[in-house]
DNA sequence: CGGTTTCTTGTAACCGGTTACAAGACGGAT
DNA sequence: ATCCGTCTTGTAACCGGTTACAAGAAACCG
């Protein structure tokens, strides 16, 4: 047993034990051909011998390439945050990169902040942040590190963007409702301020004005119990009502459920639908009518381009992603 | 305008229009105290007009600290995956660092390898490995890389482990049970091979023992299928029971509607129990009895141990963490 | 056998930060 | 004025890889 017990070898440790350069001990690590087999063993035993693991943060630095990707998104909850991450997640095993997470739990300054701290550390971002404005989050970002915009705000800054076209799918959901049947067609909004909640709300009153209906929202927050909340509200104010559409499927649960704790037939007096396709929206029962969105393949989407960016590809700004009707229990019994 | 569009400015560029050094450039963006004022007035100006934003890479290069913790998990799915991700994150924050996420789809050999590529990207690992040797695993993976084993079954490597008390949960379930006046109560098993699936059961039939009950155990696989086919095969051979005990909320779930369809009242005459407190639990009726695990809590005192790992400092080799009995309709009913 | 090509190998500079150490500037005490 | 301590600042080595370039060895040719 020879000293240097602290520490790791490094690429020199194992140049001197196999009496080569380092040099030679980079191109057998980076399986280039060039090198002689006799070498190339020498240098592999002294390798396995020192139990050598090449250091990744100084090839980094050399080659000026991380192979990390970083994703930054909102404070997301259960099924549409694991769907994106998993097919981010393997998109880029697929093309041997990896993810570094971010979570953008902050205001605009530390975001920027956070952001910046990135150079170095990522080849490129996926920045979904639907309640910032993405030309003052970009302004500040080098304009060399390279970034997609994942279901925001269009951005004046040409980068490109990805995203989910809420308005359409809203649409699209008024229009089944309405083909169901349904008059009184109520929405309950996402969250305030954010760009998705506003499309899908922008969706939902062209469709109720090209049906010449009167849109009815009530406020919401993306969770449960806002869903829950909405339908307490409606009860109160004794307001007519033969459909809920929620800006997501979690709202239209907690309606759900708060219509069958007041004994509310559904879908017989009151139709409910979601927006999403959690997973969940299919056990409960009945099940949820909702607009799917394939998150792990937007997810995917989204590594894809970024990687096409980082490869000095030329990519199209824009790219949109239509959701598509899953019709389940929850609105299919028409009205007479 | 000068030339050097493409390309970063590095300290060397700062410290050149700033007319200063280097070091003293290092020392304005590390705000140690000891520069005047007027100097870092200087630094600031020319950061700022060549929009410099320090290399991270490179910083943890030099520093052989990189802030970033690399999490290694299973294919995982659902509130599980993004609730322990949320968990970490949160501390992760807090702590300043990131998370660099990888997931194991893979084979052992894979996975030793994609370990082994972590070091110098991250300070430290935490392994969740449920079908994999954590012995085999971390003995090719240099000891001066701090991990953490998460829900593995036990090592002999001394890494630390973090893992949720299946076997203490199981035999709380049946407590529960008994004292609800219930005896012939079967259990229904997870995957075999799977750790987890194996401390429930063994935990299932210490309690029973322990209440001089005889234990029967089902096979299963942890999916809604199994529970189904669980109570048909009780059904079959016309055995006594009271009570099921599932080891997790999906198979029991599958019970339940197996039950349902069958005619059998619940929990009049069979009691259901799950395991894991899946939100579905609550939502279907009646709503089910199971074991709550705090995911998010696992995740963070996963960072935090690490943390304390990288740190230096000394920590207990294994940390249990006790699931919470959660009591709905599916078992309220006692037998008189 | 000299000259040219091809292949292997090593030296040293570089990636972009940090920091030990030395040197210079300044102030106070004698 | 001299000496000493304190504070600021700069130089250069270092972190652990990659790689341009040069040099040496071997092979091939007329």
């Amino acid at each position: 047993m020879n000293g240097k017990a602290i520490g790791q070898a490094t690429i020199r440790d194992v140049a001197r034990e196999a009496g080569a350069s380092v040099a030679s001990v980079s191109r057998v690590f980076n399986r280039l051909p060039n090198v002689r087999p006799e070498l190339k063993e020498r240098v592999e035993a002294a390798a396995c011998k020192l139990n050598y693991v090449p250091h990744a943060g100084a090839r980094n630095l050399s080659l000026a390439r991380t192979g990390v990707i970083g994703v930054v998104l909102p404070d997301l909850h259960g099924e549409f945050f694991s769907e994106i991450l998993r097919g981010m997640e393997r998109e880029a095993a697929m093309r041997g990169r990896h993810l570094l997470l971010s979570n953008m739990h902050m205001g605009l300054g530390d975001g920027v902040e956070a952001l910046r701290n990135m150079r170095g550390r990522v080849d490129g971002l996926i920045v979904m942040a639907p309640h910032i404005d993405p030309d003052l989050l970009f302004a500040h970002l080098p304009a060399s590190i390279p970034a997609i915009l994942l279901n925001g705000p269009e951005n004046r800054q040409g980068r490109p963007e990805l995203r989910i076209d809420n308005a359409a799918g809203a649409r699209t959901m008024v229009e089944h409702l309405v083909a169901a049947g349904r008059r009184a067609i109520i929405h309950i909004a996402g969250s305030q301020g954010n760009i998705e909640a506003a499309e899908r709300a922008r969706g939902y009153r062209e469709a109720m004005a090209a049906a010449g209906l009167v849109p009815v929202i009530l406020p919401g927050n993306f969770d449960e119990e806002s869903g829950h909340l909405a339908v307490q509200r409606l009860q109160m104010q004794q307001m007519e009502v033969d459909a809920i559409f929620a800006a997501n499927d979690m709202m239209a649960i907690g309606a759900l459920v708060a219509l069958r704790d007041m004994g509310v037939d559904v879908p017989g007096q009151v139709a409910v639908a979601g927006f999403d396709n959690i997973p969940l929206a299919r056990l409960i029962s009945p099940g949820l009518t909702t607009m799917a969105v394939d998150i792990a393949d937007l997810g995917a989407r989204a590594i894809n381009r970024l990687s096409a960016v980082i490869d000095g590809e030329n990519v199209p700004q824009t790219e949109l992603r239509y959701p598509s009707l899953i019709v389940r229990n929850s609105t299919t019994q028409t009205i007479a």
